[in-house]
DNA sequence: CAGCATGTTAAACGCTTGTTCAATCCCGTG
DNA sequence: CACGGGATTGAACAAGCGTTTAACATGCTG
């Protein structure tokens, strides 16, 4: 093909596109990103961007499913492999978002677009959301039935608020950044945030920090 | 003027544009509300919209700064009446979303605007964090004045975790009301949400509950 | 080698967008 | 009562949008 792109990258035209909605979208949202500017990302014309997907709700419609098979082949790797690991407070784990970290490379438009997809996809954000509501629920009783937590007086609000606390980091990560000088979801940054988040679930706000690092108790 | 709205409405013909692209922002977001959806929700004309606030842009700017006075004119009463009641673990308050609960109309459209605000409004949404996070900082510090509280190793992060935890209920309130049945700003949803983050702040996940069910005070 | 499906482009189309403009209406003031 | 000025409208405008179309190049197949 002559068309194709330039140097060498294995990535059908059609995925290039694909890629570069993906990062647009995450970035600015997809209704604010023109069906031209995606082309000129992928260095394609605006037509070939409708004849690959129909029309943008097309492309917007797969993004959306490309993501979410991400995401899923992502939590299959983290629930199937040694067992349960997730929101264990005994491992090094926080959960989610550290997930995201491990899985996923540096600047990955992913999160982004999980935002977005959470916060405005109106029915696929709703059904995202159960799907983790479910998870965050499994991973209470886990944690029940190893004696780790307790269920308090109502384990599904409970699950709930251990879902939120988790989302709100990758929901804030932005502002985050900004004012602790640390990207949460990075490596630097979780070792900051895990262990006072960590600490909190451990014994509450008032008992002192306990797995130490300077001070030997 | 015989071009006033109908029925009555203190409001000005000005005051009821800017309601109407308030709500519509907060709903549909700026990109996907046009000058002439605005207009019809306020029976006027598009012609008159631009002609009260200049442009599309310079309304949205003003619907920002209208909503951020309403915003901190709700944080002066918080902080300022009777002392420090925010963040309190032992009074009945879970910090902003009561306070909004209690000082905002049922249906209101600002919690939705301030949310956008803050996921997507570059700068203006920056510099919400930033006053949310100054206030996050100086309430734990009193939380901890007051031995209610452990600074933690990293008391920045400490505080960054108990904003972030308190926002998620807001930015999340859709989707909570989804999957626990009870919106969580409501006076029904905080009754069933504060209790279960205030008892993990008390004495962390494993603890079981020790306020009763309806607390005597 | 003919032929056909596919990848691709440039140009054009129709529609919606934010905005401008001239005209009209009404009130307050001199 | 004239009149000037703000409020208000409907029509028009240019620009940008998503999409359609006709054409062309390319590689595969019989």
């Amino acid at each position: 093909m002559l068309y194709m792109r330039s140097t060498q990258d294995d990535r059908t035209t059609r995925a290039v596109i694909r890629d570069e909605a993906l990062r647009l979208f995450a970035e600015r949202g997809p209704e604010s990103v023109t069906v031209r500017q995606i082309a000129g990302a992928a260095g394609v014309s605006a037509g070939l961007v409708v004849h690959h997907f129909g029309s943008k709700d097309g492309l917007r419609q797969e993004v959306d499913q490309y993501v979410l098979a991400v995401f899923e082949a992502m939590l299959g790797e983290l629930t199937g492999e040694g067992g349960q690991e997730l929101l264990d407070p005994g491992a090094g784990s926080a959960s989610l978002s550290e997930a995201f970290a491990r899985h996923l490379p540096a600047g990955s438009p992913l999160p982004g677009y999980l935002r977005r997809l959470l916060l405005t996809g109106a029915d696929t954000g709703r059904v995202l959301f159960r799907r983790l509501f479910e998870l965050s629920r499994r991973t209470l009783d886990e944690l029940v039935a190893a004696g780790t937590a307790d269920p308090g007086r109502d384990p599904a609000v409970r699950a709930a608020v251990l879902l939120a606390n988790d989302l709100a980091v990758f929901l804030l990560r932005d502002h985050l950044t900004d004012v602790l000088g640390t990207d949460p979801l990075s490596v630097d940054g979780m070792a900051r945030w895990a262990p006072e988040l960590l600490g909190v679930y451990a014994g509450g706000l008032n008992a002192a920090p306990q797995g130490e690092a300077p001070p030997p108790r």
